[in-house]
DNA sequence: TGTCTGTTTTGACTTAAGTCAAGGCATAAC
DNA sequence: GTTATGCCTTGACTTAAGTCAAAACAGACA
């Protein structure tokens, strides 16, 4: 199991010791495609690190809407907010496919934290990106159209990868519920870029053609 | 100086030594309102600790458009996100009224909690609450109608303060940039809030009427 | 190969919220 | 007391996005 933790950045930089002991608090746990880890407002008793498979953690509303937060994978740790502050999930973690996770009960990883600063410095590293990224969700719900979310999110995969042609990893209407929209709006969103020369797009299959007209529409000064 | 230290609640529980510590790495600050304290993308060297005044943070557009996140006062910390990942500040911080701040350099703090583990504990657990203040920032975004985040803030605020009356903090230009909308629309909904019995507001002075209607209101179960 | 299921797209229509302009109100400054 | 300024409210209009229904598409399964 201590090889699981060299998949876990936030992890793979620390003491062979300490990588030892987190090896010894770390539980093992497996769960189907569609199956819930929890829901929102469930208590935590600590976090969990996803050694195999997809983690999708989302909102819904009491209508039934639903906000995708993030989609996690292998080597990504989620639901640490319930470790540090507060007892309850803020939201709903779902498997999106066959999952093999790793779970740190939290009194156990406190006192690991407490005698290891560096554990504690790369959390608040990893808890820190997490707010950034909260942070520009904020911005894109409350400042942009839907257009400039899209293209805002396009050019972010194209900077994370370095190429202008990458596959998708969420299906199309996971990729609305990510940008806080719905599926029909996506799909005439995506029609119009593709018909304005912005895009290709086959399935999940993106070929950017004009950046500088995506970066225009994400920054709003130019609409579809 | 040591005695400002014991403002902020995130550094009163820790020993008497560590306190020292962190009263020598910290620097005061003076600001007029309307003052920039840091825009958007500036570099950060550090974060900063509110001893009196106001600070709003805030994201804006390209076409002036502008988004609260939040507005900190005195014992409140902010931008410590750049002490721990990445370097650029995420939004802007401007001061509402004059404000004197304490600033903490970013090499001399992260030695510190190398050093004590316990105010990385407290660093995490401050973290961990604004993220879960951003994940229910962009569920209201989301998944909820300008009525609907009216009534959630106001509950709010009922629920920390322990009663039905009270004075907001914010006008209600702000509150509205808070909410994600704009004052022409906050004020057709307080109008129609008001019409309907479930709120009485004079100025920034409110009395909450019906707390079971605007609990209904903000679950978007009831809609004005 | 046909059927089933989930996903995606399209059309017609509705609506919450924004835009723009203007007037009213409250407070501060002279 | 008057004027100026910032904030708030109201009216008329526009629009981005959602709702609902239905059709088309793609892949899995028998």
């Amino acid at each position: 199991m201590s090889q699981d933790l060299q998949l876990f950045p936030v992890f793979a930089s620390l003491e062979p010791d300490h990588q030892k002991a987190l090896s010894a608090i770390a539980g093992s746990r497996h769960f189907k495609a569609n199956q819930l880890v929890f829901q929102e407002n469930d208590p935590g008793e600590g976090f969990y690190g996803i050694v195999q498979g997809k983690v999708k953690i989302f909102k819904s509303s009491p209508l039934g809407k639903e906000h995708i937060l993030h989609i996690f994978g292998p080597g990504e740790i989620f639901a640490e907010v319930a470790v540090f502050a507060g007892r309850n999930f803020p939201a709903t973690a779902l498997c999106l496919e066959d999952t093999k996770l790793l779970f740190f009960p939290r009194k156990q990883f406190r006192r690991l934290i407490a005698q290891n600063p560096d554990l504690g410095l790369n959390l608040l590293g990893l808890l820190s990106m997490r707010l950034r990224s909260m942070v520009a969700k904020v911005e894109e719900l409350s400042l942009k159209e839907v257009p400039a979310r899209m293209a805002t999110h396009l050019l972010l995969i194209r900077e994370n990868l370095g190429r202008d042609q990458f596959h998708l990893d969420l299906n199309k209407s996971q990729l609305a519920g990510f940008l806080g929209t719905i599926p029909e709006t996506l799909s005439r969103v995506i029609r119009k870029m593709k018909e304005e020369g912005f895009i290709e797009i086959n399935g999940k299959e993106v070929k950017l053609l004009d950046v500088p007209g995506l970066e225009e529409l994400a920054a709003g000064v130019l609409r579809l």
